[in-house]
DNA sequence: CTTTAGAAGGTAAACCTTTACCATAAAATT
DNA sequence: AATTTTATGGTAAAGGTTTACCTTCTAAAG
């Protein structure tokens, strides 16, 4: 690959010159220098090194992504919007896969700060530990946070409670009493703040909460459909709502398999809204999160961190409840 | 951020054994000048900066994935399985979305060019056309491509056409005779390497292939909703052969929606198997690709390649048809 | 006692850029 | 005519590594 100074040579110029007119610089070079210098990087099929460059500018217009999988969907439709905008402003993203996983979620820190990342977004696990915390170092400036608000960074805050609390006031309007609900992993802090929902709607109803009809599945459709047979089979519950929309997937076949008819023997409620809810049958009530926007939102707080513009460090999104035909009768579609 | 400099000093060594202890050389070290140097970096909470060394060593642990749209389940699958076996060698993934799009795909190959990618992983959309081969440049050497095979760089192949084959086959052996094919955009290779599958199933059966019964979808849920409902109301298909999963789930839907039944009056096929298929209602019938599986063939083929490891230039996966409820009564599941 | 080998450490070049600082000449100002 | 601008170009430092090559010293070999 050709360098600056093989530009300079068969252009007959400085590598100063030459830099100057790849840059596009206010240092003034001559119309045909420029010329001459132009031809010469398209002769030699020049790029500049960005390695070089970053070194130098300590700027690498680099991103790096961590989120816990994404072959989830949730994820993947954030990390779609992340990228248009990175993509817009010329970043590059690295896409880190955790699992939740503390120690992979701290390889990747070190690792993106070797890199010289420009910033992270950072979704999904636990960030606010003083391992993680320290293994931030001086990249802890430039953070962005999806889906938590008690941490101490830029936050793209989700209305996971409200949303929560909306899906579980729906089914006790319905007249449900026992409701189960389908949890994600432990480390999900995703699924507890669901959870806390959850409590909030049934104590505001004034039932108090059944620790029996609450278990933790791994956000997978088959997890979903594993636990909802035995909360309807063994713990009679007649409505689930599940931390995510997988898992409610999950747990309409479940309720169909059991023989069982939607809504009117077993009532079931996802989140997130991902595409396909409205194409199965029944179409899933659940709720929605923006997703795609959520991503956009991220990466246009993190480019304005990084180009230290002013930003606000909160932005919050609200979520939305969408009634389809697992919950009601007669709304078949949406 | 402290660098190699910082620690020679506070260690009282040269640069040099720092390096050298950082990593590992054969280059002996006495144990205790280690013992002071590694303290040193402990205290500094030193990293060694990865643009300088990946400037001098031509290395950067950098893998670039070029595909259409990482929101698609079938990419997300396979990017997953990419990742982990990154991860596993100590390699970056830098993704980067086309939908397709030539400039695109360009403008991207010509980042990871700027940043010194190791190698990329391509697939979907063109990549053996003249502007985009010279955009490669030298690393044209380090290319592994998903999901072609008719293409001159070393390969992870998918058996479309026999998938697509099977499933009309399929179809064809049912009885059915009014077979319609929902394809992808003009551009996804995939989608057209399926379609002759369904050609190739039709002319060996003996029928003649009806144009009218042929459409473009962009592969989401909704085209195929759209689509399926033309085909089956206007043209009279009885059967659905998508070039995607999502498309079928919405073909399904579209018959419901027409009061139909499936699969006595209308029996529906898709390809992948992503992960909810089994779970929808009724479950889909499918052609199964091991996407994860193929996102780590092809990262480990990249990584031989890149470490100049002699490796098959070609990985063939089969697909293997999935016979479930929408197709044929009394498989519920599978 | 002399020679040789091995252990341990250091010096400096190379990787490729950007840009502050200089230098020169021509044009504009006084 | 003398001085200041402006246009244009070049030189060299800095950014952080790795490693070939050198040096020094101690221990083994002859």
């Amino acid at each position: 690959m050709a360098n600056i100074i093989d530009v300079a040579q068969k252009a007959g110029v400085s590598i100063a010159t030459v830099s100057r007119v790849v840059n596009n610089s206010r240092h003034k070079v001559n119309q045909a220098t420029k010329e001459k210098v132009l031809a010469a990087i398209k002769e030699l099929d020049y790029r500049p090194n960005a390695l070089a460059k970053g070194l130098l500018m300590k700027k690498t217009m680099t991103a790096g992504i961590i989120i816990p999988d994404i072959s989830n969907p949730y994820y993947a439709e954030i990390v779609r919007g992340i990228q248009d905008i990175a993509d817009v402003h010329g970043y590059g993203i690295m896409l880190l896969n955790t699992d939740r996983n503390k120690e992979r979620i701290i390889k990747h820190i070190l690792f993106l700060r070797e890199k010289s990342a420009d910033g992270i977004i950072f979704s999904g696990g636990t960030i606010d530990e003083e391992e993680v915390l320290s293994a931030l170092g001086e990249l802890k400036e430039r953070v962005v946070v999806i889906g938590r608000h008690n941490v101490d960074f830029p936050v793209i805050a989700i209305d996971n409670v409200g949303g929560a609390s909306k899906a579980t006031k729906h089914l006790i309007d319905l007249g449900h009493r026992r409701i189960g609900y389908i949890s994600g992993p432990n480390n999900s802090t995703t699924a507890k703040e669901r959870f806390e929902g959850y409590k909030t709607a049934l104590t505001q109803a004034g039932y108090r909460v059944d620790r029996t009809l609450i278990k933790n599945g791994d956000l997978t459709p088959s997890s979903g459909y594993l636990i909802a047979k035995e909360l309807i089979y063994e713990k009679k519950a007649t409505a689930i709502f599940t931390a995510n929309d997988q898992m409610a997937i999950g747990a309409i076949r479940a309720a169909k398999d059991l023989g069982l008819r939607i809504p009117e023997d077993v009532a079931i409620v996802g989140f997130d809204n991902i595409p396909i809810t409205s194409f199965i049958d029944p179409p899933l009530t659940t709720i929605e999160i923006p997703m795609y926007q959520v991503g956009i939102a991220a990466m246009e707080m993190l480019v304005n961190i990084i180009s230290e513009k002013n930003s606000e460090r909160m932005r919050w999104f609200s979520t939305n409840l969408i009634i389809r035909g697992s919950t009601e009768n007669g709304k078949k579609n949406s």
